[in-house]
DNA sequence: CAGAAAAATGTAAGCGATTTCAAAATAAAA
DNA sequence: TTTTATTTTGAAATCGCTTACATTTTTCTG
């Protein structure tokens, strides 16, 4: 079975493959009538134009990267919807990689992205290195990293859009300090990793500015099935504090189970909030309270900041950083 | 910034670009010694071959399309894991595709399928159209459809692993007729329709095999925010019955909440069997009994399976169907 | 209606690899 | 040491498209 290139177009329409090409691509310069020729041919022929052969001619493939961490996966999809629908917009194919401990390295990633001559990358930001990302520098491919903030970075030709978790953390602690709550505690999360440095960084940097040391820091063993199982038992041990910070549903479910289950009540003598809001937080009973991020605008929004670059908007100079918003969403775990 | 091709380091290494492409494909003519002043080049200059220039060259881009549903996504983790490390295995490159109701069609996919000279395509089951599918037909481009079964059909060239559900709902229904109990509902689940329809035929056959109609199927109105919300108000009205199968972990929580609600006791008054497990299933009180399905597997079988057929494996002949196994995991939703 | 200007089309050179076939180098045989 | 067989290498065509530049056709002017 023979393909149809574009010569076959060109000899059906009695015209050269340029004029074809010009019309493909409608360049306005193509007289009507032919044109009208060139795109019964093509109707009638079936011909689609094949990207590797317009890639390699133009040194463009209209293809972007996602790269994330397979760990993940589930928890992204909102943001993955907002990269795709503007990515189909744009007209931008999607090449997935992910990341995962052993048998995909960072570097290898790279290798394929650079092999495959993407045209820029989405990364999520989950501790990656500024080593690695550096081969991306030579080939001038520009990136944006979503999720939470980078900070200074030797490395040009990347965006990023960010919430600020530490602000968050730092205004909820504060506003409980104002009620007189200083028993905080904050519940660790490997599965995103520089979100959570971030939340530290804000409840470390409210507590030193009372004067305190913050240290209720739980952190949870990852040979333990989940985080939910370990905290459900850690909880029936150590009293939770007043406020206790959950990254994440399993863990904010973990939190009110374990309570319910030693006798505190939630929010009378607990309040509970999860930094990461989902349809699970109001399965439960009470509603889980918990802060609004709009994933789907922080994939929509980092996508058409990398478009802009990739066609070099002059709206884009120097590396550009795009903070999302979020907001609490009161629920029945705080007073 | 002059990227580094073929010829450079042909010159580099003082070869012809033939040689420089026998040693990247290891093929075995070339001399040693020669192999080893190319690779030295390769080093030195830090060449990355294009894979773009050797799609053209080859007619075949070692790039594989994966299509789901919008929807879909955050509920097929474990799949995409299964498929990605496979594919890594493999050396496949994978472009990623959704189809979602208003933006993207099934048809577009296809054509940037078609476009980009992918070489194989994993494609969930989500009622697509045979009709859809018959360009890939034309340009022989293999595909297998993950999830659930596919009937007969005139396509060539496509693979299918999937879970029997209709066997799944069949036993599990006649396992409670054989109890006694007959009153039986089943969840009526929007996001995974082809799977629903399976599970729905099993239930049908074994009450028509006792003479039976079926009828306890409770629809959703899409309308509503999530089935979770339609289905707690429904239950607070409509007294469940003695088995409730759920799709999905949120019907599953809707039932045990209504009923808790509602003071029905589970599993005494009402068993709960959800068709799905997952972590959250775990996490309620009392946890909630489930089908697990090998997710992963699943993905590892069927991107397996796809690369067989594009090397032409000559254990490939036809089209061929894969039964993924499932297990039932009793909690304490069922007696 | 000739000549100039503008618009439409065609020719041919890339883009960066692979691969066939011929030529050169090396090894084996006489 | 020739001659012949075998390995290695290189030259050039090819994959399917874009585009600068040349050429042809059409339109406009006077």
């Amino acid at each position: 079975m023979k393909r149809i290139t574009i010569y076959d177009v060109a000899k059906e329409a009695d015209v050269s493959l340029a004029t074809v090409s010009r019309v493909i691509n409608d360049s306005s310069v193509v007289r009507e009538d032919t044109r009208i020729r060139v795109q019964q041919a093509i109707e009638k022929l079936g011909y689609k134009p094949n990207a590797i052969a317009q890639g390699l001619a133009l040194s463009k493939t209209t293809t972007i990267s996602i790269v994330m961490s397979e760990k993940l996966f589930g928890y992204n999809g909102k943001i993955l919807n907002g990269l795709m629908d503007v990515a189909k917009i744009y007209n931008y194919n999607i090449m997935f990689h992910t990341t995962s401990r052993g048998i995909t390295r960072m570097q290898d990633v790279i290798e394929s992205i650079i092999k495959t001559r993407t045209d820029g990358v989405i990364l999520f930001n989950d501790n990656f290195s500024e080593d690695e990302l550096e081969v991306l520098q030579e080939y001038q491919i520009p990136m944006v990293v979503v999720g939470s903030k980078i900070g200074d970075t030797k490395l040009e030709n990347v965006g990023n859009t960010y919430v600020d978790f530490e602000k968050m953390a730092y205004d909820l602690v504060n506003s409980y300090f104002e009620k007189g709550v200083e028993d905080i505690t904050l519940l660790e999360d490997r599965l995103n990793a520089s979100m959570l440095a971030e939340l530290k960084k804000g409840v470390d940097k409210a507590f030193a500015e009372r004067g305190k040391v913050f240290t209720q820091y739980v952190p949870y063993d990852e040979s333990f099935k989940s985080s939910y199982v370990f905290l459900t038992e850690h909880f029936k041990k150590h009293a939770p504090s007043k406020l206790v910070i959950a990254s994440r549903d399993s863990q904010a479910y973990a939190v009110l189970n374990a309570c319910q289950e030693a006798g505190y009540k939630i929010p009378e003598d607990i309040e509970l909030v999860c930094v990461n809001n989902n349809k699970y937080l109001t399965m439960t009973k009470p509603h889980i309270s918990a802060y609004n991020i709009p994933e789907y605008d922080i994939g929509a929004v980092s996508m058409r900041l990398l478009t802009k670059m990739l066609v070099h908007d002059p709206s884009i100079k120097d590396n550009i950083s795009i903070e999302m918003g979020y907001s609490f969403i009161p629920r029945g775990t705080t007073k």
